[in-house]
DNA sequence: AATGAATGAGACTTCATTCAT
DNA sequence: GATGAATGAAGTCTCATTCAT
C-alpha cells in the first residue's frame, strides 16, 4: 500500500506511532470493538488526519500482523540455518519466539484474536507465514530424532506440542512479571526435551491405570457432558 | 435466565438448536462479526422470532460459555476428588478437558476468543470458573510433587504449562482427524510427566550451550526486532 | 367496533377489566411506552387472548377516552338543563368534573396525554366532546353575567379560566389525599366566583404598579430569556 | 454534556436550530411518536449527522426542558427577591411565566407531556426545578396573607390554583392570537387576587345551595358514573 | 377461549469512510 | 497536514399484530 510521494520526514515516524497505539487499543478492546474515533482520541488526531496516515482500519491490522511475523520468521530462519545441535537451535528459536511475545504482547493479542478480520489475500500471506514457522520447528525436531536425542513417533504432534506450549503464553504472561523470556524458554525446553527423550521406566504406567479406570468406573465417564449412572435414572 | 412462564414443549429444543448454530457461526466468523441477521438466516427464522428464543446476543455468549464450563468444571471436581494417584487424576482430567474440546470445538473457539465481549457480572463468573479449574490442576501437581513423582520448582509455572499444552489445542485440532482425545491426552501427559520428573543427566546441557551462544554471537541476537550488526550501519 | 356474535357471558366483564388495567398502565408509563406484552402480563393473559378482547391497541385508547367523556358529558348536560341559579349549576358541574377526575385519575392522565395517538375519526369525536363541554360552561357563565352575578368582559376567557383551574388538577391530585372533590369544587368556585364578581376597590391597583415597574426597571425584563442590562454589554 | 474538543463555529448554531426543530416536532406528534428519521427529514440531515449534534434522543429532551426551566427559574428568583408588594411580585412572576409559555409554546408542550420519558437523574433535576418554582409562589402567597391582602386558609391549595390557572394555558393558547402574556396575566391575577381576598358577602351562598341540592336530588348524583335511580334497576 | 410462535417494519444508535476547506 | 462535518449502511432490539392449534 504505497503512500503518495512527497511525504514529510515525520510521516513514517508518526505513522509507526499510530500503529503502536492501535495495537494497544485493539489488544485491550478487540479490533471490532475499537472505533476509529477511539483511535483518534488516543492518538490526539481527528479522524480525517488519521486516514491520511493509515489508509484504512483493516490496513492497520495487516501492519500489526506483519510487524510480528516479519522479524520473527527472519530470525527463525537464521537460527534454523545455524550449524549447531538441533536442540540448541530449538532452544534459541524458543527464546526468540518468547522474546517477541514479551516485547509485543499487544501485537500478539491482535495477531491471535483478530486475524479472521483479514480479507482473502492478506489472510493467505499470514497463514503462509505461520506454516513456514511450523515447518522450521518440524525440521529441527526431525534432526533431533535422527541424531537420537528424541524418541517421538509423531513428528507432527511433537511440533504441535512445541507450538501449543509457546503460543498460548500470551494469554497469561505479564512482561514486567517475575519471569523473562530466557527463563521461560529454559523451562519450556526442559519440559519438552525431557518429555521427548522418553527414557523407559521413568513413570509408573499411568496409561495402564487410565485404561483400568475407564473399565472399572463406568459411572464416572470422562466426557463432561455424559450422564452419570444412567441406571439410577431408570424407573 | 428463566423465560416467562408458559412455553411449549418444543421451545427448549429449538432454543438449544439455535445456540448450537450460533456457536458454529461465532466460531467461524467471530462474535462481533456475526450479526443477528446472519444467525436468523442460518436458523431459518426472522429476527423477531430469534429474540423470542435468545433474549439478547450477549446472552447467547453466556449460554455458550456455560455449556462448556459448567460440565467441565463439574467433572473436573469429581476427578480431582478421587482417591487415586495424582498422576492418574491429572491424566483423567486431561482427557476430560480434551474430550470437551473435541466435542464442542466451536464452543471452545468462542470461549477462547470472545470472552472479552461479556459484561461485568458474566465476565467475573467466567473468570472465576477458569480460576477454579486452574486451582484443581495446581492441587494435583502439588500432590505429585509431594509424593516425589515430580521435581518442579515453580508450581504455578507447571500449571501454566499444563494449561498451555491443552488449551491451545483448539487452534488446530480436527475432531474427525486421526487422533482422538484419549490418544492426545496420553501424549500430552507423557511429555509433561516425563518433563516434570526431571531425572538427572537425560539431556546434554542445552542451557549451557545457549548461554555460550549468546556470549559468542552478539551479531545474531535472539530478539527478532534487534538490529543486526549495528556497526555495519554506522556511517 | 362490534364484536362477532356469540360471546360468552363473561366476555364483557373481562373486557372491562382489561381496559381498567390498560388505563392504569398507560397512565403510569404512557401509551407509547406500554407494550401489549406489558398489558398481557398485568392481565394474566397471553397476547393472543388479549387481542380476542381488545381488537387493537389504539382501540383501547378510544375506550378509555369515551369512558371519561361519555358519562361526564351526559351528566353535565343534565346539570346545565336544571332550573336553578347558574352559579349553582356551575358549582355542580365543577364537582361533577372533579369527581370523575378523582375516580378515574388514570383515565384522565391517558386522556390528557395521549389523545394525539388517536387517528382522524376518533380524534374528531373526542375534540367534539371537549368542545361540547366547553360550550356548556360558556352558557352558564353567560347566564351568570346576564343576571348580574359576574362582571366579566371576555366570556371565552372566563370559560378558559374555569377549565384551566379544573383540568390541570389531575397533574397533582391524589384521590386518597386530604381533599375530596366536593371540597376542591367549593374552593375553586369560591375563587372563580369572587374573582368574576369583580367588586370595585377590593385590590390595591396591582396593574398600575406593574405598568410602573415595567417602565422603571428595564434592567429586569419579565421575559425570562431577555438579556439583562444590555447597556453594560455595549463596548 | 460537553462535546469533544474542537468544534467549528457553526456547530452550536446548527445544534440550537436542531433543538428548535425537535421541540416543534415533539410538540406536534409527541416525543415517543417522533422518530429520529422524522427529525432528520425536518432538519435536512442524515441520521448520522444528527447524532453528531445531538448525542441521543433523550438528550434532546433534556435540552428542551432546561431551555424552559433554566431562564424561568432564574427570572422568577429575581422577581421574588424584589422589595415590593407581594401582589405585585406575584403579578410579575405570572407575566414572566406566561411570557415563556407564549414564546416557547412547543417547548412547554414537550415539557408538560413528555417529562416522564426522562431517566432517573434528569427527571430528578426537573422535578426539583418544578418544586423550586412552586416554593417561590407559596412564599409570595404567604407574604400576601401576612400583610392581610389574602384570606386563604390553605396555602398549598392557593399555590396549586395559581399554578393550575397558568400552567394549563399552553393547552389552548395561540401566541399570535388576540391576547398577549401581559393581558392574560392581568386577567388571571385579577381573578385570583379578588378570589383570594374573600370579602364577606360578595356571593349568594352557593355552598348552601349545593348542599341542599345533593340532599334533595338523590336521583341526580354528581358522580357522572353513578347509576340513575337505582331503585328502578332492582328486580 | 386461549396459547405459543412467528413476522416484519421500524426504532435508536454506531461507525468506517469521504471531502471541502 | 489537518479538521469538522456529513453520509449511509448496518447493527441490536422492540413491538403490534396474526394465526395454527
Amino acid at each position: 500500500m504505497p503512500r503518495p510521494p512527497g511525504h514529510g520526514p515525520g510521516f513514517e515516524v508518526r505513522r509507526q506511532k499510530i500503529i503502536d497505539i492501535a495495537a494497544s487499543l485493539f489488544a485491550r478492546q478487540g479490533y471490532a470493538a475499537t472505533s476509529i474515533n477511539d483511535l483518534g482520541r488516543a492518538v490526539g488526531l481527528a479522524k480525517g488526519a488519521l486516514y491520511y496516515y493509515i489508509g484504512s482500519k483493516e490496513h492497520l491490522l495487516v501492519e500489526i500482523q506483519s510487524r510480528v511475523m516479519g522479524p520473527l520468521l527472519g530470525r527463525a530462519r537464521e537460527i534454523a540455518a545455524l550449524e549447531a545441535d538441533p536442540l540448541l537451535r530449538l532452544r534459541l528459536l524458543s527464546e526468540s519466539l518468547l522474546t517477541i511475545i514479551f516485547r509485543r504482547l499487544d501485537h500478539i493479542w491482535v495477531y491471535e484474536h483478530d486475524y479472521r478480520s483479514l480479507s482473502g489475500q492478506e489472510l493467505e500471506t499470514l497463514l503462509g507465514q505461520r506454516s513456514d514457522f511450523e515447518a522450521l520447528v518440524t525440521g529441527l525436531l526431525t534432526e533431533a530424532v535422527e541424531q537420537g536425542s528424541f524418541q517421538v513417533t509423531e513428528l507432527r504432534l511433537a511440533t504441535l506440542q512445541f507450538l501449543n506450549l509457546h503460543n498460548h503464553t500470551y494469554q497469561w504472561v505479564r512482561p514486567e512479571g517475575q519471569w523473562d523470556a530466557a527463563f521461560l524458554s529454559g523451562e519450556y525446553c526442559g519440559t519438552l526435551f525431557r518429555g521427548f527423550a522418553a527414557p523407559a521406566g521413568v513413570l509408573p504406567d499411568v496409561e495402564e491405570l487410565a485404561a483400568a479406570f475407564k473399565r472399572d468406573r463406568p459411572d464416572l465417564p470422562l466426557d463432561p457432558e455424559a450422564q452419570w449412572e444412567p441406571t439410577a435414572l431408570a424407573s
